[in-house]
RNA sequence: GCCGAAGUGGCGGAACAGGCAGACGCGCACGACUCAAAAUCGUGUUCCCUCGGGAGUGUGGGUUCGAUUCCCACCUUCGGCACCA
């Protein structure tokens, strides 16, 4: 038998793992600091919304990066909130309890129970003291007196119409929540439903959205998308009159093209318009009834079919032309979105596709009255020229390019009260009410006599019932009548009126998650105040929130409605700022490697962090992750890969464990591992700074390896400590644990890794002292030559030029320039042969 | 159609501020250790080649001594909006 040798132990991290979580759950590690002597720093995760599947891989690619940048600016000596809690209200809690028969505040328990389970599984450091959910009555207290603080600032009206209803879940949606037509929840084609709703006036707030985006630090996507939402569009209202059994009506239409006025052939209603049943004549009478009750059968996917023929149904009336005085035939036609301008075009054949498609389909004239400016080209073969020239067949307009031409003539219709410049928003109102029971109540009293009253504060929290008027559990489910659930429920609905004490019923909708998800970082400042939503002084000190980071798919949700708030509340004085993140990051997204698809359980393609963590640990999970490629990049997850960075979790252990042996053997400093120590620091504190992540891991790794290749050269054992101590630091805000037990057990460190400070480097012993140049010969590499990085330009030009290799190239030829880039290369030109 | 982002080896990706293209990692090949395998370590790995070199960052131009990087045009992919008058 041959002699055992001693071997280095293979690093186990469950035992690792095990060890220090307990330590230092007790340590409280996390806790947001209070150090006034410190900066302070604001890092929050989007608030995730918990669902009965549990996290993902892919949605720990937002919640490690963040918490390795708290990590990392704790040891940077920052005071760091980073906190965390649940966006619980809302469909998928409230089905998962229908299911089950449990209560929605129990299934919305156990998916926050699951979250938070698994962000402690891979180590995210949040403050858990801080903790909250959207559905405490601690919390929807606040949200319901911001609620009546938009109230009484004139922000939230009711009003009836009609409204997006997903058949399946049994509510209405907002704008934001219906995608090509279907529920952005179950995909069901949505429809229209005629209900009084809930609004809050966020387009009041249109241009201030729009202009305070040059404010913040956002991913240019993300903005856009916000532009686009809010789609401010300049342009006049034009009034249209019409005169039917001696009653005068007006019709204003909204158009950007008021040059092409006079081109005006017909006038086009939505179908919704109000005005069609008193205008329509009584020979189309049948008909145009008939075309608004089909139109109104059609769903919103047919409706929206953007290559759908345009049809449409002519009412036999009659428009005055203001500027013509010509008859316009008004037509109903349900390309004419309802709830766009005023809900009826103008419609002008030879300078519209629309209009053009629909006038050649029902014969209507075709009148140009603008051609193509003679120094530009034309855009013809569309049948009708939409671009800007010079009008014609305009009267006394004729002649004038299309921009003085439309500002005259919204001038002159605006000297006859014809009209008048405006703007428009693509951007609705906010529809925040729900027919359904798993939201916070609306805090509002309909009182028979006094109308619309507000519950007094002191009444708040307007509180879910939890029992039905037969003592039972409270049935929630919805009726399907769009009533809310809560209709049901007697003994809470009745209740005396505020202000004359008279019978009255409290509003039985309840509010938009958005909502309650509009203010929740406010919330974090101070999450336990018990008599304001907020200590303004916390806020004061940690917002507005230093980094965001979350999905994309919020961009014209969330962060819309927050931003409309906070704007609200600084109105209002009760805060400080007007913009609540000032940077925003979007992680890309994990997809599965099963089939190249966003994961989810429905398609069974979910890699989780429970199965990563079980089989390669904690810190390997984080690693990769980080590693799979830049920050805000789509990235697979591939299997195989995370052996990579288990590798390099190994060989950083067994490099610890080796050199520990030689600490304290004496020897002379040396330069040139000491300069690649510095220059690490300074890549790795960089690439951390630009959550450049997967550069910062890649700089250890190499680190690591120039490490390990160092093994046997002559490095004295202070050196090598000091060296192995700065990878250990630099390591731990993304291997938590392995880093932990090598300071302890390897470096002999008694406080947490995690509360040391970060390693700093020093730019001149960071700088290179012989550099490699690069000997170029009409831009083709020919050569490399080390030099000293102290060496002056004409020395370099005389070295360059005397390599055999350069000689060789330049073959006789005249060297006309010889271009030095100190530090990098010398470039010699050559005239030709 | 409009808006936004992006195209680099077999794969994920790297390249400060216009200056060595392919860092780091996966995979693969060969070698060492082993009875063997795993693990680990080492070497190699853009393509072509007559071994001198040559080509090469989606395509075509341009600016420059020099372009993955800047400019123009185009192609492709992804994301968003999509009859907004």
């Amino acid at each position: 038998m041959k002699p055992r040798v001693k071997q280095t132990e293979r690093y186990d991290f469950r035992t690792v793992e095990n060890r220090w979580r307990p330590i230092w759950e007790a340590m409280d590690l996390y806790a947001a600091g209070n150090d006034p002597g410190k900066p302070d720093r604001y890092i929050l995760d989007f608030f995730p919304y918990p669902s009965g599947d549990g996290l993902s891989v892919g949605h720990c690619r937002n919640y490690v990066p963040t918490c390795v940048d708290a990590r990392f600016y704790r040891m940077r000596g920052y005071n760091v909130l980073h906190p965390m809690g649940w966006d619980a209200f809302g469909l998928p809690a409230e089905n998962y309890a229908i299911e089950h028969g449990i209560h929605p505040s129990e299934s919305s328990r156990r998916f926050s129970d699951t979250y938070r389970r698994q962000m402690k599984l891979v180590e995210c450091s949040y403050d858990w003291s801080r903790e909250f959910s959207s559905t405490d009555p601690d919390y929807y207290r606040w949200t319901q007196w911001f609620f009546l603080l938009l109230f009484r600032r004139g922000l939230a009206y009711q009003a009836f119409g009609q409204q997006w209803w997903c058949p399946h879940c049994q509510t209405i949606l907002a704008n934001e929540q219906v995608e090509n037509g279907r529920c952005w929840r179950c995909d069901s084609p949505v429809t229209r439903k005629s209900l009084k709703q809930w609004f809050f006036r966020i387009t009041d707030y249109a241009d201030r959205l729009l202009a305070d985006l040059d404010l913040v630090e956002w991913p240019e996507r993300i903005k856009a998308m916000q532009r686009n939402w809010i789609g401010r569009s300049e342009g006049t209202e034009v009034v249209f009159s019409i005169e039917v059994d001696g009653e005068s009506h007006t019709i204003p239409v909204f158009t950007t093209r008021p040059d092409t006025l006079l081109g005006v052939t017909f006038l086009a209603l939505a179908p919704e318009h109000p005005l069609i049943t008193d205008i329509t004549n009584a020979d189309q009478a049948d008909e145009v009834r008939d075309y608004v009750s089909a139109s109104q059968r059609l769903t919103e996917i047919d409706r929206m079919t953007a290559d759908k023929e345009k049809t449409g149904v002519f009412t036999g009336a009659y428009a005055i032309h203001p500027l013509s005085g010509e008859g316009i035939p008004i037509w109903v036609a349900d390309y004419v979105l309802p709830s766009y301008g005023s809900g009826a075009v103008m419609g002008v054949p030879a300078h519209d596709e629309r209009d053009h498609a629909f006038a050649q389909r029902y014969g209507l004239p075709i009148k140009e009255v603008l051609i193509p400016s003679p120094d530009e080209s034309e855009d013809g073969e569309k049948g009708c020229f939409t671009g800007k020239g010079m009008m014609v067949n305009s009267g006394s307009y004729t002649g004038l390019d299309s921009t003085t031409g439309a500002e005259k003539i919204t001038a002159d219709l605006e000297a006859d009260g014809q009209g008048h410049a405006t703007v428009n928003y693509r951007m609705r109102d906010w529809l925040i009410s729900r027919q359904r029971y798993w939201g916070a109540p609306i805090p509002i009293i309909h009182c028979e006599r006094c109308g619309v009253v507000p519950v007094p504060e002191e009444d708040l929290p307007v509180r879910l019932p939890e029992v039905g008027d037969d003592g039972q559990p409270v049935d929630f489910r919805p009726a399907g009548d769009g009533r809310s659930p809560l209709a049901r429920v007697g003994w809470w609905l009745n209740v005396p009126c505020p202000q004359c004490g008279g019978p009255a019923q409290r509003e039985t909708d309840t509010m938009d998650g958005f909502a309650c998800s509009s203010w929740y970082f406010l919330r974090f400042a101070s999450p336990h105040e018990t008599d304001r939503p907020f200590d303004p002084d916390a806020v004061a000190r940690w917002l507005p929130v230093d980094a965001y980071v979350g999905g994309a798919e919020h961009a014209v949700g969330h962060l819309m409605y927050s931003r409309f708030w906070t704007k609200v509340m600084a109105d209002a004085g009760l805060i400080h700022f007007t913009e609540p993140f000032t940077q925003l990051r979007n992680q890309g997204m994990v997809l599965s490697p099963v089939d190249g698809k966003k994961m989810s359980k429905s398609k069974g393609n979910v890699i989780t962090p429970d199965e990563v963590v079980a089989e390669h640990g904690t810190d390997a999970l984080r690693a990769y992750l980080l590693f799979l490629g830049p920050f805000d990049a789509e990235v697979i997850w591939d299997d195989r890969g995370i052996v990579g960075v288990n590798r390099f979790l190994e060989r950083f252990w067994k490099l610890a464990q080796d050199v520990a042996v030689q600490f304290e053997s004496p020897g002379s400093t040396n330069v040139e591992f000491e300069r690649v120590r510095h220059q690490t620091i300074r890549r790795v504190t960089h690439d951390m700074e630009q959550f450049r992540f997967n550069t910062a891991v890649a700089a250890l790794m190499e680190y690591v390896n120039y490490l390990v290749r160092s093994r046997d050269a002559a490095i004295p054992g202070q050196q090598w400590r000091t060296a192995v101590e700065t990878v250990t630091l630099l390591l731990a805000p993304i291997a938590p644990f392995i880093t932990e037990e090598v300071w302890h057990e390897v470096l002999g460190g008694t406080d947490s890794v995690h509360r040391q400070s970060w390693p700093v480097f020093d730019e001149s012993l960071a700088a290179d002292e012989v550099v490699t140049i690069v000997v170029q010969v009409n831009g083709k590499l020919r050569d490399r030559m080390e030099v000293t990085s102290d060496i002056t330009d004409d020395e370099l030009r005389r070295i360059a030029l005397s390599q055999p290799a350069v000689q060789a190239a330049i073959d006789g030829s005249v060297v006309e320039n010889v271009v030095v880039v100190p530090g990098r290369l010398v470039n010699v030109v050559t005239g030709a042969q």
